[in-house]
DNA sequence: GCCGTATGTTCGTATATATGAATACGATGA
DNA sequence: TCATCGTATTCATATATACGAACATACGGC
């Protein structure tokens, strides 16, 4: 899998073709017919005809009168293109938090580290308050144990030698990581502070993690939960992988 | 030029290639694969490879890391979609009735008629209401009249042998078409309704008038100051045009 | 009504492009 | 570090498609 940037992004003929055919027809006002495509083209009319018929038949363009205007299924595309992560989550992430009183956030992971780029926060006294768009680190954050618990196994050795001491706690650590990966399911028990609960589950679509749903709150009030808590939140994560993998 | 409705819109297995290149892009969330994209057409790599790079020279398709999604190109095909022409004229309309303090209303042509499509109505006690989406003569309005003087001589002879009696009269009426057709201005002086004048603009698509600007009141405030009002509204026209025709 | 012109459509051939094998490259896991 | 895998890319050849001419059809002016 090359990390290639772009690799010289050669002209095809037939597809820009296509393309300034559409573009011709999105500015034409009232359609363009065949014959000043094909001149505005520099190709021949029965080249151009094909092209044409073709994008009608695929709902790209329009025939009217014989006259062509952008098509239906040009406006389908932006419509289905996927919405982002932080769209889909944010309606799932306000009912996970009214139901349970906590606060919610999103994390991404981004190189070393995960970010919090959405947050609904409790509206309780005592609550969790979470510094948007700030790195925290992948351990102990509950959402960064998920990122580690699925990320490739190179990534979380070099990960692990470097933050977390080698012996015994790096072996409970790595067992730890391994159940996360079972369960789908992180828990932060005031590692990172005292006091404060994470419940982290990822957003899973296919094997990667593009993202964990966490819930955070005082250990007084999330002790006893994290059970219900979990559970509810899997389920959330499952409903925002499949929000933004559905096609339009 | 065959009117045809369509014509068998034919598949076109290069065209329906590019489409469906989109419409996957648009959908996988963060972007598609090559690999991805022939194993859903059915296709071998190399043959979407090239098709794919000529998306992206294009700018129809946006290639990140190795993953593809939609470009901004997809985008300005819908933002350069031309403007309806009410909505060009509308605010062009509305600063032509301030500045003379009349009715303006958009007429565009329908089969023997014209329809008023768009009305700014003036806010003095004496004016013209305009009937909105109602049928009106090709004569003697100063809307119709303009359709007449730019139309194809068959039209117009047609419908004048229908609504104007042969003889002085038609050798008058066509006169007055001709002169129009030199100006590109059609005044209606109370011949509709005694004390209503018109002042009627084409605005012109190359050599199609697709709607006319007509500024109409009663006689007493209008009838000093037509020339004044023709020009302004010519220039009001000619923007309109710009607008739609310009390609975004 | 007739003819001249412009447009869309069809058809057999030339050619650009799709194909599949082979190559290059990066990532992964031991 | 090495071998393995999957992916993107290149290249010579087969083929779908673009080409240009001829045909068909509608429209314009007289």
């Amino acid at each position: 899998m090359p990390t290639s940037g772009d690799g010289a992004a050669k002209e095809h003929r037939t597809v820009s073709r296509v393309t300034t055919i559409l573009e011709l027809a999105a500015a034409g006002p009232g359609g363009v017919r065949l014959s000043e495509l094909a001149e505005q083209l520099g190709a021949p009319r029965s080249s151009i005809h094909g092209l044409v018929k073709g994008l009608v038949a695929t709902g790209y363009l329009r025939e009217e009168d014989g006259a062509y205007t952008i098509g239906p299924a040009v406006g389908t595309l932006l419509a289905a293109a996927t919405p982002s992560i932080e769209q889909a989550a944010r309606p799932v992430m306000r009912r996970l938090g009214e139901r349970f009183g906590e606060t919610v956030m999103l994390a991404e992971p981004v190189g070393d580290s995960v970010v919090y780029t959405e947050t609904v926060e409790s509206t309780q006294m005592i609550r969790y308050s979470a510094p948007l768009r700030t790195r925290r680190p992948l351990y102990p954050t509950s959402s960064g144990k998920c990122v580690l618990a699925f990320a490739r196994k190179r990534f979380r050795d070099n990960y692990l030698s470097a933050h977390v001491p080698d012996g015994e706690q790096r072996n409970r650590v790595e067992q730890e990581l391994t159940e996360i990966a079972e369960t789908g399911i992180a828990v932060n028990r005031g590692e990172t502070m005292p006091d404060v609960y994470g419940i982290g589950v990822p957003v899973l679509v296919g094997e990667r993690v593009l993202a964990v749903l966490a819930t955070a709150g005082p250990s007084h009030r999330m002790a006893g939960r994290v059970d219900e808590i979990a559970a509810a939140a899997r389920l959330a994560a499952r409903e925002v992988s499949e929000l933004i993998t559905r096609r339009g």
